[in-house]
DNA sequence: CCCTATGTTCCCAA
DNA sequence: CTTGGGAACATAGG
């Protein structure tokens, strides 16, 4: 269940084996992902992350968007059996990409490279404290539906948005609108600390989630409230606790987010 | 049987 | 128009 972290993990991955080679084959196992043209003998010309979703960009001025939703996982293998649940399949003269998910909520598409159909901003490289600011002072939004709206930021999920609210020491149910122009740049700042570290760990594996080599991640060793329910905050001593919020799990440590 | 799940979209009500 | 709640998508696991 990947956010930017995940999936700019296995977009650096998928640069690593698949940059500049060629598309063999496209086998579409899942009638539910619909039909896309036929991408053989293109090559690979750049690999992009845009929140989270992956954008290949392929000879001939085309495009092949996919985005995991909540259980995609991308496989990197050399032609073993294919496992349960394999929806999508690459090939490549080195080897062959697979997209498993069995809930198939994942979404495919293939269009022309003219103008890409996300918005919202890198968050690495242009979460923009002001700016959010500024755009928050229209939003009675709780702060947690409001970082995750992939919309206005592309790529917070629920794990990172309970661990960035943590750390900047704000409660998840504030109204967006009434957070001064201070906290956004405290929650601007964890937000970079906390994705570059998740990024530098390869995600985080709390059950499903693995790399494009299968590997789990490792940023699960770092999580100071997410999966924490009843167990001490870190800094402060309290009891973390979990409420819903918006139907979500929602992580926090009352004493110190304020 | 119950509940939960790292995502997104749609419908409906206030 | 905004927001909030719930359901839907479809499946596995506790």
């Amino acid at each position: 269940m990947p956010e930017l972290p995940e999936v700019e993990t296995l977009c650096r991955q998928l640069c690593q084996v698949i940059l500049g080679a060629e598309i063999l084959e496209t086998q579409v196992l899942d009638p539910k992902l619909g039909e896309i043209r036929e991408l053989g003998g293109r090559k690979v010309l750049a690999m992009n992350r845009h929140g989270k979703a992956l954008e290949m960009e392929l000879e001939g001025g085309l495009m092949l968007l996919l985005h995991l939703r909540m259980t995609g996982r991308l496989l990197w293998q050399n032609g073993d059996g294919l496992p349960p649940h394999t929806r999508l399949v690459l090939s490549f003269p080195k080897g062959r990409i697979i997209l498993i998910d069995p809930r198939r909520f994942a979404t495919l598409s293939v269009q022309k490279k003219d103008r890409s159909p996300f918005c919202g901003g890198n968050l690495l490289e242009d979460f923009d404290p002001s700016h959010l600011w500024g755009i928050s002072q229209k939003s009675r939004l709780p702060i947690k539906s409001f970082l995750m709206d992939q919309h206005r930021i592309a790529g917070i999920g629920n794990i990172y948005a309970c661990e960035i609210l943590h750390q900047a020491h704000i409660s998840p149910w504030r109204r967006a609108c009434d957070l001064s122009l201070a906290e956004w740049e405290r929650i601007g700042g964890v937000t970079r600390t906390i994705l570059r570290k998740a990024i530098s760990c390869r995600g985080t594996t709390i059950s499903d989630w693995r790399d494009l080599f299968d590997k789990e991640g490792e940023y699960q060793n770092y999580l100071l409230v997410y999966n924490r329910e009843g167990e001490r905050c870190f800094e402060c001593g309290g009891e973390i606790q979990r409420r819903k919020l918006n139907g979500r799990g929602t992580y926090l440590c009352p004493s110190c987010q304020k």
